[in-house]
DNA sequence: TAAACGTATTGATGAACATCTATATGATTA
DNA sequence: TAATCATATAGATGTTCATCAATACGTTTA
């Protein structure tokens, strides 16, 4: 998978935010809905929303939604690309691994 | 190496504007001093040292003096510890391999 | 020593953005 | 159907920050 410059500037955007990053990390973890992550941090819920929307938009998170609820989880090959091209940019050799099966 | 939480993030905000992206990844490529790195890009040359200086804060530069001119270059070992780090918090797999010799 | 050069700093400006409260919208439940 | 819950949107606010022009500071050169 080849990101386009403006989508890996949109991430590492979206990477730049700590509260947003912590977030993501979380969703690492495994996929959730807003009010999971809302419960886990000091922010408003609307932030939340707002920051995953973000990460959303950024192309690294997947919306699911079901019911009433919205599920969100990590594009892990959206991530593994990322690293991918950072590393190229940035002169830092290293061989891809596939990440482990779910 | 082993980046704190403080220099990872700052880290990660350096990166986060495409300009200074740019420049850093002209440095990749050669040590560089302000002007060369000014000829390359169309903004002020304050803009250019401002970023410098951003770059060298995140820890991502060394900064040498050499008569009037300053030369800065890249710290190898803080780019691959930073994606290290990264793909560690992004649950990205990945082996790192040492960066080819000047 | 005066002019020219390389770089950094200062101060200002406008834009981007993280955050909040209030509210709207849509789905579930009593 | 009314109340409750999950999420999103709107609008406001304060802060961060990328950028510039002007200038200061140190070094080199004529």
């Amino acid at each position: 998978m080849k990101l386009a410059t403006e989508e890996f500037d949109r991430i590492s955007k979206a990477l730049a935010d700590p509260q947003r990053r912590e977030i993501l990390q979380k969703l690492v973890a495994r996929r959730m809905n807003c009010s999971d992550v809302h419960a886990m941090f000091n922010v408003s819920q609307p932030t939340v929303s707002h920051h995953l929307k973000e990460l959303a938009i950024a192309g690294i998170l997947d919306k699911e939604k079901q019911g009433q609820f919205c599920f969100y989880q990590v594009k892990a090959e959206v991530l593994s690309a990322y690293v991918a091209e950072l590393q190229k940019r940035l002169g830092v050799g290293a061989i891809a691994v596939a990440p482990r099966m779910k």
